[in-house]
DNA sequence: CACATTTACGAAATCGATTTCGCAAGCCTA
DNA sequence: TAGGCTTGCGAAATCGATTTCGTAAATGTG
C-alpha cells in the first residue's frame, strides 16, 4: 500500500491540510514546518494518489489523443505525430491517452468527455467538414477543449493546426515549372477536405503567376481510395491527348506506386516524366530517383497541438488557434 | 457540470447506493428500480467521473506505455507498435497513456507507480540487461506489473514479449544457403542485449546444419551506433582476403544504406552480393532490389503485450509470460 | 399467529487528496 | 493593558463514486 498524506501527517504529528499546503507551496505554513513536511515526504517515497487529485482538482493533466480514422492507415503520420505530441505534452506535465476505437462514434466520445478523464482533446484527421462541425460543436457543449489535427476548418471558432497546402502545392509546382515542365497534372482526391481545395489553389496560382493557362483536362480526379487507385490514375494521366510532363500525387505511397508502374512501362523518370508527391514520408529518399516531395512538418503540427492545448485548458476555453506553414 | 449520481439520485427518490448498484448490475436491487435507474441514465446522459471511479476502485484501466529510449529513434517501430497495443488495450476496456521522457529516470518511474494512476506498465526497449533486471524488481516492489518489449529478458520471473531471433536468424540464414551462397557475413551489434546474441545463435545453426564451418572472420561487430556505422561496416566486410557474396544486417536502414553504397561502387546487388536486413520496415517494399528480409510480427507483438498486461491486473501479480514466434 | 427468512433499499464509511474558514497564540500599537 | 493584526495551524467540507452493513417490510414456515 503506498504512502498516503496521512501517514505522512501522523508521523509528523502536523494536519493533513498542513501537509498538502506545505507541498503545494500554498497557504499558510512556516518555513521550518514546510522544511519538515518535504524532508519526510522525500524520505517515506510521498507520491500524492492522481485519481484524488484528479477528483478534488476537477482536472487531470492528461490529453486525449483521438484518432479518428482507421488506425492502421495512418500509421505512417502517427509514428511522427505522436512522439512530438507526447514530448511536449509531457513538458507542460500532461500526458497523452490514446483513444483509437472511438471513431465516428458520437454516443462514446460524449461518454469521454463525461466522465472527465481527459482535460482536453485532440482529434487527428476529422471527418469530412459537415460533421467535423458537428463534431466540434459537441466537444464545445460538453466544455470539452479540443483541437483537430491536421486540416484546415475553415471556421473562425474551430481550432485546428495544420499544413499551409496552398503555399506547399504552390512551391511544388513552381518546383517542376521551374525545372521547365508546362503541362503539369493534377490529382484531386475524391474527399471533400479543405486540404485537396488548398493544394488546387496553390497549384492554380503557381500556374497564372507563370503565365501557364490552366487546363482542365490535366486536373484529375481519383474516385476511390482503394487498391488501384494509383494505376487508374496514372492511365487516365497517359491516356489523355496531350499527356502531362509531370504530374502531382498527394500522398508519397501513390506517387512511388505512379513510379514503378511508369518503370515498368519503359518511360524513364523523370526524362520523360516527373512525378511529385506531399508527404515526404521515409521512403522519398529511398527510391530512385527521389519523389520530389514537399515535406509536411508533422512533428511540429503535433508539437503545436500539444502546445496549443494545455494554453486554451488553463486559460479556460479554447482559443481560436490557426495556421501552420509547410516547410 | 455534469451529471452526478446525486442528481440521478435526487430526480428518482432514490439513494445514491442504489443507483450506484443499479448501475453496476451488483447488490440487491430490484427489477423495476434497476429498469427506471438505467432509464434516467439515459436521458441525463450519465457518465461517472473517472477520477472519482478511480479513486474509490483503486484502478484506473490505464497502461503506461514507457519509451525507455529516445523516441526519435524508434517511431518507425512505434507506429507499427502503437495501433496494435491501443487497439487490444481498448478491447478490455483500458488506455494507453504515453510517457516518453521517463527514460533511466528512476526516481519519475518510482513515481509514476507510487501515483497509481496506471494498472500496468509496458516497457518498450528496455536498457541493457542489468538494469533492465533493477527496473523490474523497482516495479515489482512497488506491485506494478509490467511487461518487457520487444527484447527477451533471460529471467524466468520476468515478462516480455520478443521475437524468436533464433528462429528468425536461422531463417533467414537457410534461405541465403538455398539461394547458393557459402560465405555468408552477419555483423553483431555493439548492444549487449539478447537479440544479438540469439540472432547469432540462429546464424550457427543454420551454418551448421548446413554443413559451412563457423568462419569468425565473417563475423564483425559494429563498433557504434553513429552516422557511418553501415558504411564502415560494409567497408570491413569489403575488405576481407575473401569477401562474403552475402551479408546479414539487423536493421533495415543500415542495410538499405549499404545497398545504396554497395551500388555506388558497382556491385551488382543480388548478382555480385546479397544483402539482407531484419526488420521488415515499408522501404524494404520499394527499394530496388527488394531487400530479403525477415519481418518482426510488431503489430502482434505489440497486441500480445497490450493483451497480457490486463490479465495480470486482473489475476492479480504478473504472471510470467513469455516467447513469441517471428514468422 | 409467532417466528425465521428474504428482499429492497438507504445511511454512512471510504477512497486520498485540496481548500475554506475559524481559532488561538504571539505581536504590535496607543 | 486592552484591543486589533498577523501568523500558523487544524477541523471539517468537498470532490463523486462504491461498498458495507443495518433495517423495515414482505414473505414464508410450522
Amino acid at each position: 500500500m503506498p504512502v498516503t498524506i496521512e501517514d505522512l501527517s501522523n508521523k509528523l504529528g502536523v494536519s493533513r491540510s498542513t501537509v498538502s499546503k506545505a507541498l503545494n507551496d500554498r497557504g499558510d505554513v512556516s518555513s521550518q514546518t514546510k522544511a519538515r513536511v518535504t524532508q519526510a515526504a522525500r524520505e517515506l517515497g510521498y507520491q500524492p494518489s492522481a485519481a484524488a487529485r484528479n477528483l478534488r482538482r476537477q482536472r487531470t493533466d492528461k490529453i486525449g489523443l483521438v484518432v479518428n480514422y482507421p488506425i492502421f492507415r495512418v500509421s505512417d503520420f502517427l509514428a511522427e505525430l505522436i512522439p512530438g505530441m507526447a514530448m511536449v505534452a509531457e513538458e507542460a506535465t500532461c500526458n497523452l491517452i490514446l483513444y483509437t476505437s472511438l471513431a465516428g462514434n458520437t454516443q462514446r466520445i460524449k461518454s469521454l468527455c463525461r466522465s472527465r478523464e481527459v482535460d482536453g482533446i485532440i482529434i487527428a484527421w476529422p471527418p469530412r467538414l459537415s460533421e467535423t462541425v458537428a463534431l466540434s460543436r459537441l466537444l464545445a457543449d460538453e466544455d470539452m477543449p479540443h483541437i483537430f489535427l491536421p486540416r484546415r476548418v475553415p471556421h473562425d471558432d474551430i481550432s485546428y493546426v495544420a499544413a499551409d497546402h496552398v503555399q506547399g502545392a504552390r512551391l511544388l509546382t513552381q518546383h517542376l515549372i521551374t525545372l521547365g515542365h508546362r503541362r503539369i497534372g493534377f490529382e484531386r482526391l475524391p474527399e471533400v477536405f479543405e486540404t485537396d481545395h488548398d493544394r488546387h489553389t496553390g497549384y492554380a496560382q503557381a500556374l497564372q503567376e507563370a503565365g501557364i493557362p490552366y487546363d482542365p483536362q490535366l486536373v484529375i480526379s481519383a474516385d476511390t481510395n482503394d487498391e488501384d487507385y494509383g494505376e487508374r490514375s496514372f492511365c487516365a494521366f497517359t491516356a489523355l491527348p496531350e499527356a502531362p510532363t509531370a504530374i502531382l500525387f498527394f500522398t508519397d505511397p501513390v506517387a512511388i506506386k505512379v513510379l514503378s508502374l511508369a518503370k515498368e512501362r519503359g518511360m524513364r523518370v523523370p526524362q520523360d516524366l516527373s512525378i511529385a508527391g506531399y508527404d515526404g514520408i521515409l521512403s522519398s529518399g529511398v527510391t530512385e530517383p527521389a519523389l520530389t516531395t514537399v515535406r509536411q512538418s508533422t512533428s511540429e503540427m503535433g508539437e503545436l497541438a500539444a502546445e496549443s492545448l494545455p494554453g486554451a485548458i488553463t486559460e479556460g476555453g479554447a482559443a481560436a488557434l490557426h495556421g501552420k506553414g509547410a516547410a
